[in-house]
DNA sequence: AGCACGCCGACT
DNA sequence: GTCGGCGTGCTC
């Protein structure tokens, strides 16, 4: 037998491969890319993957390590899905076992069997039982076989049911043990299934033609303008052929309702990945989707790297979240890597968002994108009316001015319900001296600590440090020690007071710790009766509250003025969003923006003539100052605990960058690399370290990207800094 | 990233 | 005299 190595790649940051010598006997068509393997690394045991096998190796014989074991027969990771990661690795710079470890769910990183996904579930096997059933708790479980036939045994012992008691009832004949791939049931087929307007007809018209090949598309669709329906639709069609789709939504875009919607009306199993899951239903919705026995996958971020073999159309709703960007680690974009998937997958996709992002709407302008639209909201609901309120000047109460109290008023005795917006969760977001003026401030960032009342403490939200409220000044000893400004809680508190006739209730990350918390909220909403909700951003994604008739936001000044390129952006997208939540159904919205800037000329933009034309707006000043998509961007961030450290990094890369361009731009080098900085972020310091960035804008995507390679390659040749933290962002969202 | 090896300060 | 700090260097 002729000598072989298998070439692995490992879970470390290092962008190389290492070549392990097989298993005695093992001939090199035991081994084939994707499968896992074990190995001795130094003196570290490592769970790796298998890239190929060669017929010699750069390292010396005697140096290769023999692999300690072959943990698949055939390839968990197929070759498609091995392409994606190879090109992913290479876009991001970043190595190929880690990007890999992003692909596997974390039990078969661990290297667990896929059939481990399999979990013991208890059947109904009878309808009645033979003999009345002694003990409550029996009672209480065959309750539950009355309402659905099959459990999951984990499920029934979180609900404090034992074995013992399972047992003397699968001994009385009622229930049986499996084992099995629990597939969510199938409901009835075409539940609720809405008629289309016209604009929804025009835009299916237009897809459908689309449905067999590689095409990105657009759906530029106002709120409740009936987006959801038209991907069902397209669902329906390519489930019909045979195929399998993939829905992307956003992190707290995948709610009950969503999911409800879809096995209402499809009658196939559907499959679900999101961070609200357990490591064993993670591996469970990977091995259904990657197995091809779930035929829809719905997932946030990471759901698109899970392998399907029958793929044949990606949606990807609210295209325009931040949260489809990974913002630590590899960095990268979920929604950029569905529309390379969908290229190579040869298979459509649909982004879908009211908002679109400024990339995305410049490629659907350009006519790379198909751009649909969908203008008018579905059945009779009315566009909202939106109002800028000046506050300049203006005697507030409880931070809200007059004219604005009055609206609520009389919505709520309208009997509606009223969302306040403020994106400040807390009591106030400052706490200081009136005598001599000192402040509470984080002791590892550059921020203030905001002060919460429920429970009494300071907290800094960018290191979560924690204190005690100070009696007295810890500078003067003086008493006024007090909260400056106001968050969620103080809203409440003072809304409750004016408004002591309703409940008022507050949605933010405090109050949403579980999401049993969020479900009982709710329900709670929805049960209807007049009520003020008082929330950060939490309030503004995904939720129809159809009872909201008016949307109050307070503090629409603080994004508009952001250091960031794309604050306009980011705030426009967010007032149209929280706008969106109001009179969704028969009743007309309104919502009033609470300003210092009335005559703000982006925002009164925004307000007369929609995204849309702010948008094209922003598209302008994009072009006139070569931002992008104008441009491409990358961003080399750098942490230290030493301030002068993390600083130099970034000027040897910019002297290494500034050299390499030089000696590199030829004759086809033209399109240049722009260099920004080092200078410090915004918030230079946080979690106790010194935070840098130099940035990269260049006209031309290639150049950028050999550029970056070979910073990356420099970086990681050169040790003088260690201690330095770096990490370089493709595509940065947030330039702070 | 781990985990070694290696050379200088305060302890039984 | 050792224990242990974390600065370089390597891992097939």
């Amino acid at each position: 037998m002729s000598f072989f190595v298998v070439e692995i790649a490992l879970p470390l940051p290092l962008r190389r491969t290492f070549d392990y010598l097989p298993l005695p006997g093992e001939t090199p068509d035991h081994y084939q890319p994707g499968q896992r393997v074990r190995v001795e690394f130094g003196r570290q045991l490592l769970l790796g993957i298998v890239l190929s096998s060669r017929n010699q190796s750069d390292v010396p014989t005697n140096k290769l390590k023999p692999l300690l074991a072959r943990l698949d027969d055939t390839p968990l990771i197929d070759e498609h899905s091995l392409a994606l990661c190879r090109w992913l690795a290479d876009y991001y710079h970043h190595s190929m076992g880690e990007v890999l470890e992003h692909m596997l769910p974390t039990m078969l990183r661990r290297g667990c069997e896929l059939s481990e996904a399999d979990e013991r579930v208890w059947l109904k096997q009878a309808d009645e039982p033979a003999k009345p059933l002694r003990g409550s708790k029996q009672q209480a479980l065959w309750q539950l076989f009355q309402q659905s036939p099959q459990w999951p045994h984990s499920e029934l012992t979180t609900q404090g049911f034992s074995l013992a008691q399972l047992r003397s009832l699968a001994d009385a004949g009622l229930i049986e043990e499996r084992q099995q791939l629990p597939l969510p049931p199938a409901i009835q087929e075409n539940q609720r299934f809405h008629s289309l307007n016209p604009q929804q007809q025009s835009a299916l018209k237009a897809l459908e033609p689309e449905l067999h090949h590689f095409r990105a598309c657009l759906l530029e669709g106002v709120t409740g303008s009936g987006k959801t329906e038209v991907y069902l639709r397209l669902i329906e069609q390519v489930l019909a052929a045979g195929k399998q789709a993939l829905v992307l939504v956003p992190e707290i875009g995948l709610t009950p309702q969503t999911v409800r919607r879809f096995q209402a009306r499809f009658n196939v199993p559907i499959a679900m990945l999101h961070s609200g899951l357990n490591d064993r239903e993670r591996l469970q919705g990977w091995r259904q989707a990657s197995e091809g026995g779930a035929r829809i996958l719905i997932g946030t971020r990471s759901a698109v790297f899970t392998p399907m073999p029958d793929l044949g159309l990606i949606i990807l709703d609210e295209e325009h979240d931040a949260s489809f960007k990974q913002q630590d680690g590899l960095r990268y974009s979920a929604r950029d890597f569905a529309l390379v998937r969908a290229h190579k997958a040869g298979v459509p996709i649909v982004l879908g968002s009211a908002t679109p992002s400024l990339e995305t709407l410049h490629n659907a302008l350009s006519g790379k994108y198909l751009h649909l639209k969908l203008s008018q909201r579905a059945g009779d609901a009315k566009a909202p009316s939106m109002k800028l309120h000046s506050i300049l000047h203006q005697p507030l109460t409880a931070g809200f001015a007059q004219p604005v109290l009055n609206a609520m008023h009389k919505h709520i005795s309208d009997g509606k319900q009223v969302l306040v917006f403020i994106n400040r969760r807390g009591f106030a977001p400052l706490l200081a001296c009136r005598d001599c003026g000192w402040m509470a401030e984080c002791r590892r960032c550059d921020a203030r600590l905001t002060l919460h009342q429920y429970p009494p403490h300071l907290h800094c939200h960018h290191c979560d440090f924690q204190q005690g409220i100070p009696a007295v000044c810890p500078q003067c000893g003086g008493q006024h020690v007090e909260g400056i400004g106001q968050g969620t809680e103080k809203i409440q508190d003072q809304l409750a007071v004016l408004f002591p006739q309703v409940p008022v209730r507050r949605v933010d990350r405090d109050t949403i710790r579980s999401k049993q918390a969020f479900d009982n909220l709710f329900d709670d909403i929805h049960s209807g009766g007049p009520c003020i909700l008082v929330g950060t951003q939490m309030l503004a994604k995904g939720h129809h509250f159809p009872d909201v008739t008016l949307v109050v936001v307070l503090d629409a000044d603080a994004g508009l003025f952001s250091a960031d390129f794309r604050g306009m952006e980011h705030s426009a997208q967010l007032i149209c969003q929280v706008a969106g939540r109001a009179g969704r159904e028969e009743a007309p919205g309104e919502v009033w923006i609470q300003t210092l800037y009335a005559d703000h000329p982006l925002l009164n933009l925004l307000l007369d003539s929609g995204y849309h034309a702010l948008a094209l707006s922003l598209l302008q000043e994009r072009q006139q100052q070569q931002l992008p998509p104008y441009s491409h961007m990358a961003l080399l961030r750098s942490e230290c605990e030493d301030r002068t450290q993390a600083q130099q990094l970034l000027q040897q890369a910019r002297a290494f960058v500034q050299q390499w361009l030089q000696t590199h731009s030829g004759a086809s080098w033209q399109a240049p690399v722009t260099l920004l900085g080092p200078f410090p972020a915004i918030m230079e310091r946080r979690n106790g370290r010194f935070r840098f960035q130099l940035q990269f804008y260049a006209a031309e995507r290639s150049v950028l990207h050999r550029t970056a390679a070979a910073l990356v390659h420099f970086l990681e040749q050169h040790k003088g800094l260690s201690k330095v933290r770096w990490n370089l962002d493709i595509d940065p969202i947030d330039t702070l």
